[in-house]
RNA sequence: GGGGUGGUAGCUCAGUUGGUUAGAGCGCCUGCCUGUCACGUAGGAGGUCGCGGGUUCGAGUCCCGUCCAUCCCGCCA
């Protein structure tokens, strides 16, 4: 049993050869006579004929779709009327002389050619996960996932980085997402946690030594999952030593435009922009903008210090709330359903409503219009560019509220656009952008303390150091974040590689008690004291890579075996019940859920 | 934890104000067919309408609960 060649590997110079092909049945097209099979691998599809006079015409007859079979014969030269343009290996076909059946195929749950199969429900293919994926289709998105895993290892194996495996069993690191825990049998009672991040790892390898490390990691987050999360992900995990920020740019830079090249083979431009988190905040609302459409952000708040609108110059006149709005150019004729969905959403952001004019037939349509001045109305129009057709959408709120509402609104707004038709974004449009300058500490009403934006070791801007005494909100940290096409790709940061400033922002920052940095981070400390070279590093969704350069909007589809919403492998059937000894030698004791309170 | 959408034949779907025996296309099965490539053609089988309860003379359809999938919010240092 040799395989001689791959089904899409045939053309007239082979005519002539005897050959062997192995592959699944794609199609059967028994004309009673002669009988067609379509003979798919993973490389493509060859039409192999099985005439009257073979001895195993019989048995074609009775094959069955996705059935494995290994057929011999010779090349053969289509007659001009007969080649198929549509395939490859189309001006040939093989004229078999014999016919094993390897496997045959039970009927199949559902279709499997891609225009059908792609509507088939989710929850069936991926029960069948090994037929869903069978289609060339999906088999292409994971060649395009090993592509651009290689073309990565290549920029980075070029720039002297070395891969290195890291732990996955941890230690449980509270403040940062919810964890798979493992219990140790060894040390009863205790429990491993599943790396979120190989963070800690990563930062010793530099105080080690190894100067450039990186690593394909497999991440784990117990959180509920979305199209683009999932409990278990792999990041493209790297950390340098003797760096700043500009040699971090220009490296990931590197590897993305190498990977966009040698995957799908489009050259991005390169040096990318960037944009200070306050920036992006003030124009999109967001630290992650979409910037491939505009509809920004504009600001009103000196118009309405003297406005009769009540609400507008409340919000202009208080320290620190703005009046801001955007224009949905050509949207003016959403329905009420779709302007309900707004207003919720602005809502869910803190608005208390949505206040909006919809321009049509020459007029201003709104409950807030009637108290604006002429000299207002004359401003909103030239700034906004208002125009039949637009509606225009404002959030009168503190900054960063103001701003979050806008951003919400805005995206969404695009969305309808682009349901409607009326906003056309190419497919292979890729807008990069780095967020810098992202605040270090954000100030945590529920525990009245100062939490880290990203994480702890994130080094601050060296000019604002000064302030992480004083003024902890005001300090910038050297984090930056990779954005495309309004999704963060990955992000990281310059850390802090000196024990004093370690320790200042653990205990009088971020006020840990003494105790526990010990415990949870003191052999970071200690090692910091031992010669730790400054530098920095990022991580990049390799899922969510992937899945833009697919141009699919789920990492679902890029992931061989992905788990639903609910974190099932519905294929395999995982996560299953324990046994009762596995669980006594754990020593942990299944309860049952308390019942829930009445209220 | 919250909001939206969906669940009817193996698959994709239709199913009217609640009313006789729940339909279509594809797939499957059985024939016929020697140049098809979405082969064609004739016939056939196939349904606990996700599950449980309720209203009703009568429920796929209305009500309540629940499960599953999915999108989003919260969450994701």
């Amino acid at each position: 049993m040799k395989r001689t060649h791959h089904c899409n590997a045939l053309r007239p110079a082979d005519a002539g050869k005897n050959v062997t092909l192995m592959g699944w049945v794609d199609t059967k097209r028994d004309l009673g006579g002669v009988t067609f099979i379509d003979l798919r691998d993973r490389e493509g599809v060859t039409q192999v004929v099985f005439r009257p006079d073979s001895k195993v015409q019989e048995t074609a007859q009775r094959l069955k779709s996705e059935s494995v079979i290994e057929i011999a014969g010779l090349v053969t030269v289509r007659s001009p009327d007969t080649v198929n343009p549509k395939l490859a290996t189309g001006q040939v076909e093989v004229v078999a002389t014999s016919l094993v059946v390897h496997n045959a195929c039970a009927d199949l749950p559902f279709p499997m050619e891609d225009d059908k199969a792609d509507k088939v429900n989710e929850d069936l293919r991926l029960e069948y996960r090994f037929l869903d994926l069978r289609r060339p289709r999906n088999l292409g998105l994971l060649k395009l996932r090993h592509k651009a895993a290689r073309a990565i290892r290549a920029e980075l194996d070029d720039q002297g980085f070395i891969e290195v495996e890291t732990p996955t069993l941890f230690k449980s690191t509270p403040e940062g997402a919810r964890e798979f825990l493992v219990p140790s049998r060894l040390q009863p009672g205790q429990f491993y946690a599943l790396s979120q991040s190989p963070q800690q790892y990563k930062q010793m390898l530099m105080v080690a030594g190894v100067e450039r490390y990186y690593q394909m990691a497999r991440c784990y987050r117990d959180e509920d999952l979305r199209a683009d999360r999932q409990p278990e992900f792999t990041q493209v995990d790297l950390e340098m030593s003797f760096i700043d920020r500009e040699d971090m740019y220009a490296l990931i830079e590197g590897i993305l435009k190498r990977a966009w090249k040698e995957a799908i083979g489009v050259d991005i431009p390169t040096p990318f922009p960037r944009m200070s988190y306050r920036e992006a905040m003030d124009r999109f609302g967001i630290d992650k903008p979409d910037t491939r459409f505009g509809m920004e952000i504009q600001d009103f708040t000196a118009l309405f210090a003297g406005s009769a609108f009540k609400v507008f110059r409340e919000a202009a006149t208080t320290s620190g709330s703005v009046v801001r709005a955007i224009n949905a150019k050509g949207l003016a004729d959403l329905t009420q359903g779709e302007l309900t969905n707004l207003e919720n959403i602005a809502k869910a952001a803190g608005a208390r409503g949505l206040a909006y004019i919809k321009c049509e037939g020459g007029e201003w349509k709104s409950p807030i219009v009637k108290f604006f001045s002429e000299e207002e109305k004359a401003a909103l129009r030239q700034k906004l560019d208002i125009a039949d057709g637009d509606i225009v959408f404002f959030a009168a709120a503190p900054w960063e509220q103001a701003s979050t509402i806008l951003g919400r609104v805005r995206l969404e707004s695009a969305a309808l656009l682009r349901a409607k038709g009326r906003l056309a974004i190419p497919a292979d449009r890729y807008d990069f952008l780095w967020v810098i300058e992202f605040p270090l500490m954000l100030w945590d009403e529920e525990e009245k303390r100062y939490l880290s934006a990203h994480h702890p070791f994130t080094a601050p801007v060296p000019e604002d150091e000064p302030l992480l005494a004083t003024d902890p909100a005001k300090v910038r940290g050297q984090h930056y974040d990779i954005v495309l096409n309004g999704v963060e790709l990955g992000g990281g940061s310059i850390r802090i590689h000196d024990t004093a400033v370690q320790k200042r922002v653990f205990e009088d920052v971020l006020k840990i008690p003494a105790d526990v940095v010990a415990s949870r981070f003191g052999y970071m400390l200690k090692a910091f004291s031992y010669g730790a070279p400054p530098h920095g590093g990022i991580a990049l969704g390799f899922d969510r890579v992937v899945a833009m350069l697919a141009g699919r909007s789920s990492i679902r589809d890029i992931l061989a075996f992905p788990k639903t919403q609910s974190g099932q492998d519905l294929m395999a059937q995982s996560p299953g019940v324990a046994t009762a000894k596995q669980l006594r030698d754990l020593r942990i004791r299944v309860v049952d859920e308390e019942p829930k309170a009445k209220g």
